[in-house]
DNA sequence: TGCGCCCTTCCGTTGAGCGGAAGCAGGCCG
DNA sequence: CGGCCTGCTTCCGCTCAACGGAAGGGCGCA
């Protein structure tokens, strides 16, 4: 009898990631024997390797004697930079965005009180903007600021609010009554838009990227004016709606 | 020379463990060396394994040579139940604040347009509630269900103010736009408060518990009257830090 | 160029890991 | 109550996967 007969490289690291594997969002809770089924383990060595992630925290053993994924590896999945994930998955899209309307497009999340902006293609002929990858900028200037402040934990919008809004043009919104009334209206909308608010000669439409009901990033465009706007919204949506599918893990 | 001189109770299993129990808050970017030091690996050792949770997903090496929580775990810590953890967290937290003040204490976490109580812990001499564990209730009645609405997604608030809110007694509040400005006072106040909108001759003060800026749960206490709300708050506030410290990866 | 740091590869040795077999526990049904 | 089924749980002889000391490579910096 050779002491497995699971063939070249099987290793145990191997097998513990395939117990780890089994899980997914239509199997989070499964008996030692559906473990050992979907990681073609044998029944011993699926409850030897299962019994010890059991011990350390990556897997629980519920009441009804299903496991489910433990707290250990909640804590360790937090710490995934996503950013990097995110700006990776956006990228296509921006391009694909970029190449329909030769626009400026850019993709952030928040970073505090401001907007981090993750990407961003442009070219010649695309309105001249403040934004590029690694910039910040403050989320009530900016389309994607908007959506992202509208988007945030409340505490979050109310440290904003409680601050002074600092002034980018004669259009900025500066006070904190108005932009509030903005954000209401943004997440009725589904979008935000800025007229010149940040830079002179640059309007911006902004979109919140969902992904599980939480709004990880907005993704925008800088344009002219705003005439196009019913046209470009549905665009940005699709884009956005592309990035969280390839985002979450579905 | 023997295979390893590590020592008993030291497994394959535990090894990769180990170098996953090397992240942390503190320490989300690691190289190969600095994984085998903390894991008190030798290098070729942690080199093995990083190089195959590295091929998995669990890890993920970034440009300037450091290794990173990969995607694969980010998408297995969303499939953890947290709010079982919640709930034993919680516990004891719960039973000191219902010997403080024999009050009806209880928690709930948002689920969908709903407060879904997580625990309860109430006496004889408490006032009588409809909440249980498990029981569901509507967030806009109710104290902890208005925090959970506060800190929602902006799309969840907008969901619950367009349909009809249900009246339960004389005194909930069923019109939209009161019950959106309350909604804006309670993330500046910290707290919410209910007046018989639940059940006649129970109110209730509530408070955010929060994880990482995330509102991941509320804590609420029910009083036959609000006079003792400023001396309340305080307590649940500590009982609500206390749980979010225990629950958070620190 | 030399040095230091961070890997990356190699290979003889051996004990950790394997799985078939046996057994246990609990629930259900006749 | 006894038998059957399901889901584990334990055991132990065998063997090859895993180990780590040693050697070497690549890169950046003074």
């Amino acid at each position: 009898m050779p002491r497995t007969n699971a063939g070249p490289g099987v290793t145990v690291t191997s097998r513990v990631l395939s117990v780890l594997g089994c899980f997914d969002a239509e199997h989070t809770s499964l008996t030692l024997t559906e473990i050992a089924l979907r990681a073609e383990l044998t029944l011993p060595t699926a409850h030897r390797l299962v019994g010890e992630l059991a011990a350390w925290g990556a897997l629980r053993r519920e009441r009804h004697g299903g496991y489910v994924i433990g707290r250990r590896l909640w804590d360790l999945g937090l710490l995934a930079p996503v950013q990097t994930d995110l700006r990776d998955v956006a990228s296509p899209f921006l391009q694909d965005l970029y190449g329909a309307t030769l626009a400026t497009v850019h993709l952030a999340v928040r970073d505090g009180v401001n907007a981090l902006y993750l990407d961003r293609v442009s070219g010649h002929a695309s309105v001249p903007v403040v934004s590029k990858a690694g910039s910040r900028l403050p989320l009530h200037s900016t389309g994607v600021g908007k959506v992202l402040l509208a988007h945030a934990p409340a505490a979050v919008r109310h440290e904003v609010l409680a601050a002074p809004l600092e002034r980018f043009t004669p259009y900025t919104i500066a006070q904190p009554s108005r932009l509030a009334r903005q954000l209401e209206h943004i997440t009725q909308d589904g979008y935000a838009t800025t007229t010149e608010e940040m830079t002179l000669g640059a309007c911006s439409i902004a979109i919140p990227v969902s992904v599980n009901g939480h709004t990880v990033a907005s993704l925008g465009i800088v344009v002219p004016h705003l005439r196009a706007c019913a046209r470009l919204v549905p665009a940005l949506q699709v884009a956005a709606q592309g990035i969280a599918r390839n985002l979450s893990p579905g």
